[in-house]
DNA sequence: CAGTGGTCTAGACCACAAC
DNA sequence: TTGTGGTCTAGACCACTGC
């Protein structure tokens, strides 16, 4: 267990620190229910202060891999290690994951909003909205059927190719950062024509999430509906009481 | 937008000017896309340090309530406020909505954990595990088939009126804190049982749920799996990019 | 009692954005 | 250039735990 910090390096000291105490449990040099040394002694050896370790330690608190106790000490938390859910694209998570995946771009076209989707968007009645309507398959198999609401202030996807690019890869090369996202998951049936198109059987059921992404500006900049086969996807998330 | 501190108060600073942050959010004092004054004038302001002060408005960045960007200043996101994900139980949820709900137990009872308990929970293969199976119904209308182990040696629910007190406060109250878990949402069919039980016709789409929860000392204290109708029952959650 | 994390202070320098 | 949040320091006192 050897921690070190380079001070020259662009990268925040409890930054630095935080990715070695993570890349420790990973690897299991900190095993599961260990118990860390406290935080003053941790601060002094590595030649910081206490609050930047402090900070440090807080990191993979807020990741689920640490407990704190007051009074007793900070301890590894049990059990194998999750991804956790985090604010990427679908693409993102398939991309990391390995996986051959193409998308079949079923629509993309400028439209008014309907009322529901101008209300969750918190946009004017006179503006307008990208309506992207995507097929996404894995290794041939069919996987989510998504349609997505921009509003036009926030994008030109014009020529844009959905194709190979995923959507919040573009969104971002254009200039916008995802901050919030705030999503509802649950499930249907499908419909004859979606369960068509993820070559399930009629009325399959399908894991369903709604999602409305916020920028650095706390603008909201996409509301997606997506759907997808639940024998293919499942999210993962870690919830950390604070 | 007036904000007070009570030094004498045994809640700590930062906590207070957060929920009021958040109270002024709520009620609309502070709109969608407003700027907050910045970090230092607040802090001179509050007779606070600037550490606490950031202290305070971390806690609304972590709820996915402000949005911060260097150079510029703070930001309250825009959208209406959805309940986050928290680490309670389902009953809590329900309590918290005003509902009225009863739970039925169809199962309690010790018995060895099948090799995938185990392996989930991290206990020795001689350890015994509470099964608990119950029915959770909100105004005579089924919503949830719930499954749950906990090992032996958390609880001893023998007599345990589970009727009547969700099982996460049954926790609690023996001392038992609940500080991490970690879950995986997806779907699948009803099999026909769960369809009786659930009053859904064969095949039924079910939003599913197994999670395993972790105390303040990195030990797995219960694994459960759920099933819930979703024309009842949706997971809302807010996603921050830190 | 000793040891731990929780909170708080009063500064400092820096990177980045906007003008 | 000015103002913002991001990082960091070197302390302090307190509450809680376990012995």
């Amino acid at each position: 267990m050897r921690i070190t910090v380079d001070r020259l390096s662009p990268v925040p000291l409890y930054f630095q620190v935080a990715e070695q105490l993570e890349q420790a449990i990973a690897d299991g040099t900190l095993g599961a229910g260990e118990r860390i040394a406290n935080e003053i002694a941790l601060a002094a050896d590595l030649g910081l202060s206490r609050p930047t370790m402090r900070q440090a330690i807080q990191v993979l608190v807020d990741k689920g891999l640490l407990v704190r106790k007051r009074g007793v000490g900070t301890q590894v938390v049990s059990g194998r290690v999750h991804r956790p859910l985090e604010l990427t694209s679908l693409y993102d998570d398939l991309s990391h994951a390995g996986q051959e995946q193409t998308t079949q771009v079923l629509a993309l076209e400028r439209r008014a909003p309907s009322d529901d989707v101008a209300a969750e968007l918190g946009l004017p009645e006179d503006a307008e909205v990208w309506f992207l309507e995507r097929l996404r398959s894995v290794a041939g198999e069919p996987l989510a059927h998504m349609r997505n609401h921009i509003p036009c202030s926030v994008i030109d996807l014009a020529g844009a190719d959905l194709e190979h690019d995923g959507l919040y890869r573009l969104l971002r090369a254009s200039g916008v950062v995802m901050r919030v996202a705030r999503q509802r998951i649950s499930a249907r049936r499908a419909d004859p024509a979606e369960a068509r198109m993820l070559e399930e059987k009629r009325g399959a059921p399908l894991l369903t999430m709604e999602r409305i992404a916020y920028d650095d500006a706390g603008r909201a900049v996409e509301y997606g509906v997506h759907a997808y086969r639940p024998d293919r996807y499942a999210f993962e998330s870690t919830l950390v009481d604070r």
